[in-house]
DNA sequence: CTGTTAGCGCGTTCAA
DNA sequence: TTGAACGCGCTAACAG
């Protein structure tokens, strides 16, 4: 018998307070601490109390890592985002947490910058931790995320776009859809050589979302019977208020015939609006804009923002209670949420009409 | 002996590749996998080899939680946040991690929604992971808050204000201080009536750092002989554009005698500065409005904010930069950064001048 | 209701 | 360079 273990780990910090230290104090073993602090109900009275001092006295927090390990639930749940910086995402963040954590799960928030490979180095890095559920946004990712998520055997949501063919489960809208409802509105208003302004496609940083409103946009168009819309993708994901400005003025300048515009998020609506207004085009006498997501800019600029919602608040506290019914044993559903148009005062009928 | 130990687990899901499928795989020890991860060059090449194609083959991603029992470094860095939903604590976050996570280090986010309370039991939550390193937004915590960051003896830096008293270290700037420079800036342009917009002081919700930021304003402008500022608290955390439209048109209508209004953030000053397009104020003609926090919104509206920057992403990677050279062994100082004015044009000299 | 035993997956330590 | 033993802190399973 050599002596491993007594003083072996080198250099630390002062150590937590663990069970043990709590059970010592308590005068019961470390079990009942434990069952004291897991199901309280099924420890004496007297015992109970003990434990109760015991914890208060030394500050002591489970340390639930190792509870993991030892119960096969680590209680996490994992959520990449593109980017926090995006109150639509940041949004369906706190609508997860505000599920999650009272239900005693914690949300484990990434950021992947809108790069297919930043998402797969963050799915392994989170994936280490062994969370109980992932929740991705968006439904396309590289071949080698699909298949860590599928080998890690876990319960998976996407989000942020519709699928038939989710990994496992989906709620999502459908971003066509929403570019069709653009297109829809504008053509009522009686609109005809539209616009669209988006992101980039460039090669690794892209908006897959984004780029299905604008042809779901295009194709409703098409539908309709209008001129194919004039389609703008230079802003540079992700996309900050700047852009809109830029990518308008290209617009303007190159070309001048439309009388609509839709824009990929109220981000990009709003500098483009604002370009307008340097240019002294009156929105929307002049020059319509509609935008998408329902940022809270929307309701506050002058002209008041038309957009498309999608609720994202929603969205995650739908997600959260679909995770709690899978923990829960149930077999959830997909979701397909419906995004609408919020009418304000950024579109009207055409100059001519 | 009875059989423990077999199957004992109850139902669940497919559990993930382990370490000891991996090795036995690759047809070597469980040590062996796991020096080939951490410490390659201590392995053969022969057997380096073997595990990798063993890795690939099964998908595996190593359990950090299991591997932090063992080390007794969790690599996780707890940050607890007001809100996600604020340009500013977004951006911290990405600065943040953008340091962390190549360094191998995983931020685990939370927010407290303003609430003392929910901080308190956030910062239990996230003890309960065992992070190696905690960030807290504000010096004000609750007792019980700081008790328990004292006794899990751990590093904790404190951020987003300044203090020569902090919990452990300190990384921020001073609020006060950033009040003081707007008072400077709206005196010096030849405004005496001040005035300032902020968040309530109701008894749970608080903004602490803003109300820090309206009494250096006050105290400023007495300090430079003005008449004392008015000072509206009206703003329910967290602050949404509307609700700087809505203390603004208090202002306007029972305190008109103001030239220049110092808005307690960007959020603020931009429904402000809408509510004046509404009754026709000319801003900066008529009122001069100041932001603070250089939001992206600040550079993008007309006229463009006139802010106060401190410089998120920067202060986040500061605040990273610390933890790293703490969990190297050194001894990090706390930092004091400076707020600077980014003038822009919603100040000018007032009417008269 | 309580305690004992065993083991979760890994890294540390020591021995070969 | 490799492997075996051990224990990190906790909970499942069982015996009392």
């Amino acid at each position: 018998m050599t002596e491993h273990g007594t003083g072996r780990r080198g250099q630390h910090r002062r150590a937590a307070p663990t069970m043990k230290h709590v059970a010592a104090l308590a005068g019961v073993s470390v079990m009942t601490v434990s069952r004291a602090l897991a199901t309280p109900d099924r420890v004496s009275p007297e015992a109970l109390e003990k434990v109760r001092r015991a914890v208060l006295q030394t500050g002591y927090v489970p340390d639930r890592n190792a509870g993991a390990l030892s119960s096969q639930r680590s209680h996490i749940v994992a959520l990449t985002l593109p980017t926090l910086a995006n109150g639509n995402f940041a949004d369906l963040a706190e609508g997860i947490s505000d599920i999650l954590l009272p239900a005693g799960y914690q949300p484990l928030i990434g950021h992947s910058g809108h790069s297919l490979e930043k998402e797969e180095e963050l799915v392994r890095i989170m994936l280490a931790r062994r969370p109980d559920a992932f929740v991705l946004v968006g439904t396309t990712h590289s071949r080698e995320t699909s298949r860590l998520l599928h080998a890690s055997g876990i319960t998976v949501i996407e989000t942020w776009e519709y699928t038939d063919n989710p990994v496992d489960l989906c709620v999502g809208f459908s971003n066509r859809r929403a570019g069709e409802l653009a297109a829809e509105h504008l053509a009522g208003l009686g609109h005809r050589q539209l616009a669209a302004i988006g992101g980039s496609l460039d090669d690794t940083l892209k908006d897959y979302r984004g780029e299905q409103r604008l042809r779901g946009f295009r194709d409703a168009a098409r539908r309709l019977g209008l001129p194919d819309p004039v389609i703008l993708r230079e802003a540079v994901v992700p996309i900050r208020h700047g852009q809109g400005a830029g990518t308008m003025a290209r617009l303007l300048d190159d070309h001048p015939g439309a009388s609509a515009v839709f824009a990929i998020s109220d981000t990009m609506a709003f500098g483009a609006m604002m370009e307008c207004q340097r240019r002294g085009i009156a929105v929307p006498r002049q020059l319509s804009i509609l935008g998408f997501g329902d940022f809270d800019i929307a309701g506050q600029c002058l002209p008041g923002l038309s957009t498309i919602s999608v609720d994202p608040v929603a969205m995650g506290r739908m997600i959260g209670d679909r995770i709690l019914e899978r923990m829960a044993g149930s077999a959830p559903r997909s979701e397909e949420t419906a995004p609408r148009i919020v009418l304000r005062h950024s579109t009207s009928a055409p100059p001519g009409a």
